[in-house]
DNA sequence: ATTCCTGCAAATCATTTGCATTACC
DNA sequence: GGTAATGCAAATGATTTGCAGGAAT
């Protein structure tokens, strides 16, 4: 069940915060931004405010539950940490995203931190391009 | 003279577009917000307003003067093109950015991009973490 | 002259916050 | 029952846009 992936959190169970958390469950193979998650919840029928949401998703990202991306296009969009580790292609005609996961790439950001001096916390890439392929997702 | 960019990129030459590309290019060490670049103009007793900074600073984004990064917290900053290729690390603490190329890593974007049939057309690297020399930059 | 540009204020967009009310433990 | 969470509406912050007046070719 997924409140105890909330109570190790410290956060209280409520219905909002279960509810978006099977939502974004249950669109695992997604990015979701918190409209997107808003207007799921009024589609199953839920009384959920979007400032609940905004703040739900917000403390799912400080909870290490959910990891927040930019991509293009000035809203955020979240995705699920137990997705494991991976970076990006978007899409720029479809919006389509694709994961890839590369060592070697991980592996030279890790020596580049180091070699200016920094502590690596964090490393955002992102490949944007024109998928030949028509995938014509969502 | 800064005009015949100007002209080649199919603007008009105006006072603002002049002065603001002198500012940038007399910052051509840091990333400058569109507030940055507002504040600079006001300081040397320019009175060009905030939205013809913005204005501007979008053309000359789309004629491929400037290039436009997001980094972390919600204000685009600018560079110019003509600095060349490469990618960011940001300190998290400080602000401070410091600039790599790393040709290892762009041959591997190019080759996952390919990977997934993507037609690359752009991508974003970058690397946060924590100085360890305090630079204490700006 | 004509068309493109600018300034200003008002409009948007995504996200946040204050506060009274309500829901968990 | 007490504290933490929610809903709503209003507040923000960054950026954009409509429009009337002004410049550049």
């Amino acid at each position: 069940m997924d409140s105890s992936e909330l109570k190790k959190a410290g956060l209280k169970v409520t219905l909002p915060r279960v509810k978006i958390l099977e939502i974004i469950e249950s669109n695992a193979d997604w990015h979701m931004s918190a409209e997107d998650v808003y207007k799921e919840l009024l589609a199953r029928g839920e009384e959920i405010g979007l400032a609940t949401v905004y703040r739900v998703l917000t403390q799912f990202e400080t909870a290490d539950i959910l990891k927040r991306h930019q991509f293009e296009g000035g809203k955020s969009v979240f995705e699920l940490i137990s997705k494991g580790d991976h970076d990006h292609l978007v899409c720029v005609k479809t919006g389509q995203v694709e994961e890839f996961h590369d060592p070697i790439i991980q592996e030279r950001i890790a020596m580049i931190a180091d070699q200016f001096d920094f502590d690596l916390t964090d490393y955002s890439l992102v490949i944007y391009g024109i998928s030949r392929k028509a995938t014509g997702k969502r």
